[in-house]
DNA sequence: AACAATAATGAAAAATTATTCATTTTTTAA
DNA sequence: TTAAAAAATGAATAATTTTTCATTATTGTT
């Protein structure tokens, strides 16, 4: 899990990361507002903790700007006020959880596998190039284009990218999105899988689906 | 809106229920998790608030009793104690927040529509009758039962469970589940409520599906 | 390079779904 | 009670999707 940390006090801040790398995870500490922005264009984090109270900007200011710029990232705010008006206001501002300082790390990875939780089974589109399933419409979705799918095209290409970057053989594909065991006299699994690179891959020199001879198929996202 | 509130202390339990009806929604109070497991069989509440401490069953106890054996609604505890170890119990607990007293009516209003707010968006079946809407499978759902719905069936039968209990025209139908404006020359819409219905009420004698002459359709759950 | 196995493809057939149409039934109001 | 409007229905047609089929292309192995 890779973690951001914008937090100014270097003692906290410090004891939170070695507790990330000792359980596994990646953290990366930064100090205020400003490098936060830059540093959530280049990476992807899991999830970010926001000290609330921070030079420049505070830890709210800073979480309305991400949400409001449309980041995804589940937001924990850190904060060493217990007044109740905070609480509400951080969770107006956008923030999915808060946590009053003084706190465990036990505390922390439990509300950030809450969050999380929350998140996985809230999902609602899947990402991939410039692309985007949207798993309520059925469609995928570019930049201003939408791609409507079939329904077995749609089905196909969800399990590929809930499966992305392994290998899928034929099989798998029959017992999985067909639900049917697979039978070699047919090959409808490799019309769908043609129709599907002709929705997906027209106009871009990509391609999402690499064939595995003899062995299926993967999904590259990149 | 209906909040049950378990809480044997009656200062708390009664200024919440005061701000509940100021507010407009209902609230019930019970004293002990006995009355509180007995009332959720008869009554279909919209969130729980649950003290931590309280007569022959913990608050914890009753939460993990009330998920453990199915229940949906959402649960907020209230706890008076800020031991960090009880936070992360009663998160593991399956409690779905909680709130520290003392705490503002405000606070707990910001607290239930933040839950709602989540339980809303990650919602994967409408329920109905004994029947359920599987939004992700597209399939209605009974007792060993799966009844399969084209797109248009699934589009409509969403649409009135989104709506129930309040009148639909036909002009509604045609901009929200179809997305064009309504041509009085066709009449798919009909076309489309009798196959569902069908598909709905064959066997029962239950009508989900009531017409209102000259107005348009009412979705009743029962 | 040649062969066999595997995969891709275009087009046709089959199946399903969406919409239209003509007719019957129901409802409301005169 | 009856006439007009609205809705329901069965069946036909149109459109789309799914699957099959025959053929061509690609890959790995000898």
């Amino acid at each position: 899990m890779e973690v951001l940390i914008v937090e100014d006090e270097c003692a906290i801040a410090g004891s939170l990361k070695k507790n990330f790398l000792n359980a596994g995870h990646h953290a990366i500490i930064v100090t205020d507002g400003e490098a936060a922005l830059s540093t959530i264009k280049n990476i992807q984090y899991d999830v970010i903790l926001l000290d609330w109270k921070m030079p420049k900007m505070t830890g709210l200011q800073l979480c309305k700007k991400m949400k409001g710029a449309g980041l995804k990232t589940p937001i924990i705010l850190l904060t060493a006020l217990s007044e109740i008006s905070n609480k509400v206001e951080a969770l107006n501002a956008g923030a999915d959880d808060y946590i009053t300082k003084p706190f465990s790390f036990e505390e922390v990875l439990a509300r950030i596998n809450a969050v999380l939780r929350r998140y996985q089974s809230s999902v609602s589109a899947l990402p991939f190039g410039d692309y985007s399933l949207d798993l309520i419409e059925r469609t995928v979705i570019s930049t201003e284009d939408k791609i409507r799918l079939s329904e077995k095209e749609f089905d196909l290409l969800r399990y590929f990218l809930l499966n992305r970057g392994s290998i899928v053989s034929k099989e798998q594909l029959c017992e999985k999105v067909w639900n049917i065991a697979c039978n070699p006299e047919t090959n409808f699994v490799e019309v769908t899988i043609k129709n599907l690179r002709k929705k997906l891959e027209t106009g871009l020199n990509k391609k999402f689906i690499r064939t595995i001879y003899g062995e299926g198929y993967i999904f590259f996202a990149d």
